[in-house]
DNA sequence: CTAGGGTTAG
């Protein structure tokens, strides 16, 4: 605490602080004026709820009871609503308070429902809405978004139908809150299907902008995005005017996408709306945030400095941004820029950095940084922050380090950590403790393809055919699903998707043959195909061939007959890149003078003149 | 006096 800062009050406003409620002083009134009425509580407690203390919400409590109000529905309601308030973490005072307002009615149902809610707890509120019904307080129109929302929060699907079956037989089907509450209660809960049938049945004007809204951010969240872009599309066709709740998510999706046209055209639009569009941090970093994962990191820093509004989120995007571009350094630097300017990193801002530090192998910086957490700024390390560090020693080739700190760290390793650890057992060829964690792996996420296709790697690379099959057996008995490579490339306003083998693409001829012709001049130039990654000991030749299509190397080529020479191809592969393309790629940027941007699970590689912007270290 | 939508990380 700084003592220069504080305000000290004077001494007899200490003992009266709690008391800003008071009415006004005795003498300048008649006394008959200073018993609160039902509507001062009622003021008193709406007039600034979001800085109230709990000291001085238990006096107008006890100022309520004392005078009788509290038998009123509107007072003990809200007084809830104000106990209720998330800051306070006390729902039980809530709902103790609730136990003791006499037969209460929906209003005051509605709100310990609204708090159960806000507070966390879901599935209590759906609890709350029996409880309602037997209390004989029929639910209202308002009582069910609160409540399908809850559903949806809680992911209880088959509860959730019953609410629907409510509202229908209770007629409150028609409502639009209520509709838009279903949709993105279905959403939640998985059930793509019934939150599309409920927005097919709405008519204007109850589908309104919030429909849209939260049909597009269900299919986000349901992993949909390409379909979320043709949704938005489809909605300004029927001339919906899409506000920054949309736009923010549409940002999101292109992000996701790769989507760099799709992208700017939503920020153009921004400007061009900008009377009726306010740019917040929230729009703001959506923005950069879609720019640094278009591979434009130039414009998300310029968007990112012209942020009138920044918010400690804004600023872990912005280094989230740098680290997935491979600036650590850079992103270090922004991690003390935002303290100077008064942000507080939080546990995010320390993912980033310390996933920048992995990345370009400082790994000394991210020790010091790690160490700091709870030593500096008090914050407690998670699983996901060990993991980083384990990557982070892992990848520089310090594994007993990184074996030493899964072993010693005070909370249980997720799959996640030890999945780094068996990343860098790959990386250096480690075979030994490979052969352990992965071992581990495998039992720990049985039905994880990732898993088995590492370890196998790993078995490859130390020529131990007969345990690579044999991994290969174990997968297929348990009936383990491949994660298929796929890799997106915008082309003319349309996401293209390519997976390795696939032959639906309209152009797939052409595409196929510009390859060969790409490879045979690699290999002109001293290119030798890199097998040593292929997934199982299949023949040589076979191995050629799976690498030779594999989806980056398919959309890259796609990208060569679609482009101007002289344009960046920008790729988005939801794996990590291979060695083989990797270096294959290098060659391409030189002897084809293409810069090309490939963004793989991870992180960026700007492929440039035959070098990398990783510098082979990824 | 009560009800529906957006961001960063894994």
């Amino acid at each position: 605490m700084n003592a220069a800062t504080t305000y000290s009050p004077p001494y007899h406003r200490r003992h009266h602080q709690h008391h800003h409620f008071q009415l006004p002083p005795p003498q300048s009134q008649p006394s008959i004026v200073s018993i609160p009425t039902q509507k001062s509580i009622l003021d008193l407690l709406n007039s600034k709820p979001a800085t109230f203390s709990l000291q001085s919400l238990a006096q107008i409590h006890a100022l309520a009871l004392k005078t009788g109000h509290f038998h009123d529905h509107f007072v003990s309601g809200t007084l809830l609503k104000c106990y209720a308030n998330p800051r306070f973490h006390n729902l039980d005072s809530a709902i103790q308070l609730f136990r003791n307002v006499p037969s209460p009615n929906v209003f005051v149902h509605n709100v310990l429902i609204k708090a159960c809610l806000d507070n966390g707890e879901p599935l209590q509120a759906v609890w709350l809405y029996y409880e309602l019904m037997m209390n004989d307080a029929k639910p209202n129109k308002f009582t069910y978004p609160t409540l399908l929302k809850a559903c949806g929060d809680g992911g209880i699907v088959a509860e959730g139908k019953q609410v629907h079956c409510h509202v229908v037989k209770l007629g409150f089907a028609g409502d639009g809150h209520v509709k838009n509450a279903m949709i993105d209660g279905y959403f939640r809960c998985g059930d793509v299907g019934s939150a599309e049938e409920v927005f097919d049945e709405m008519e204007m004007p109850d589908r309104d902008e919030i429909s849209w809204s939260v049909v597009i951010d269900g299919y986000i969240k349901s992993g949909f995005y390409k379909e979320a872009l043709e949704v938005f599309n489809t909605m300004q066709s029927e001339r919906i005017r899409p506000g920054k709740f949309v736009l923010t998510s549409v940002l999101a999706a292109c992000a996701h996408l790769g989507a760099l046209d799709h992208g700017r055209w939503v920020h153009a639009y921004v400007r061009r709306k900008k009377k009726s569009i306010v740019m917040d941090a929230v729009l703001g970093t959506a923005l950069l945030d879609m720019y640094a994962k278009c591979g434009r990191l130039d414009m998300a820093w310029e968007v990112f400095e012209s942020m009138k509004e920044k918010e400690v989120f804004s600023w872990n995007a912005m280094i989230k941004g740098l680290a997935m571009h491979g600036r650590a350094d850079d992103a270090v630097e922004l991690f003390f820029e935002m303290q100077r300017r008064k942000f507080r990193p939080n546990g995010i801002t320390f993912i980033g950095v310390l996933n920048a530090c992995a990345h370009s192998g400082a790994v000394e910086q991210a020790l010091k940084l790690f160490n700091s957490m709870e030593n500096v700024y008090n914050i407690e390390p998670e699983v996901e922050h060990y993991g980083c560090l384990v990557d982070c020693l892992g990848r520089s080739g310090r594994l007993e380090e990184a074996e030493e700190l899964v072993n010693s760290m005070p909370i249980e390793p997720n799959p996640a950590v030890y999945g780094s650890l068996l990343g860098a057992c790959r990386i250096h060829g480690n075979a030994e403790l490979g052969e352990r964690i992965g071992r581990l792996l495998l039992e720990l996420e049985p039905n994880n393809s990732g898993r088995y296709a590492l370890l196998s790697n790993i078995y490859a690379k130390a020529e131990r055919w007969d345990d690579v099959a044999e991994v290969r057996k174990l997968m297929k008995e348990r009936g383990v699903k491949t994660n298929p490579g796929s890799s997106m490339i915008e082309l003319g306003g349309c996401v293209h998707e390519f997976k390795m083998g696939e032959g639906c693409h309209p152009k797939m001829k052409e595409i196929y043959s510009t390859l060969k012709v790409m490879i045979e001049r690699l290999e002109m130039e001293g290119y030798v195909p890199n097998t040593s990654q292929v997934l199982f000991n299949i023949e040589e030749e076979e191995k050629e061939t799976a690498l030779q299509y594999h989806s980056e190397k398919l959309a890259i080529a796609f990208g060569f007959i679609s482009t101007k020479p002289g344009e960046t191809i920008r790729v988005v592969k939801n794996l990590r890149v291979c060695d083989d393309c990797h270096s294959a790629i290098k060659l391409i940027s030189r002897v084809y003078g293409r810069e090309i941007a490939l963004r793989d699970r991870v992180r960026y590689h700007h492929f440039r003149d035959g070098t990398c912007s990783c510098k082979d270290f990824w």
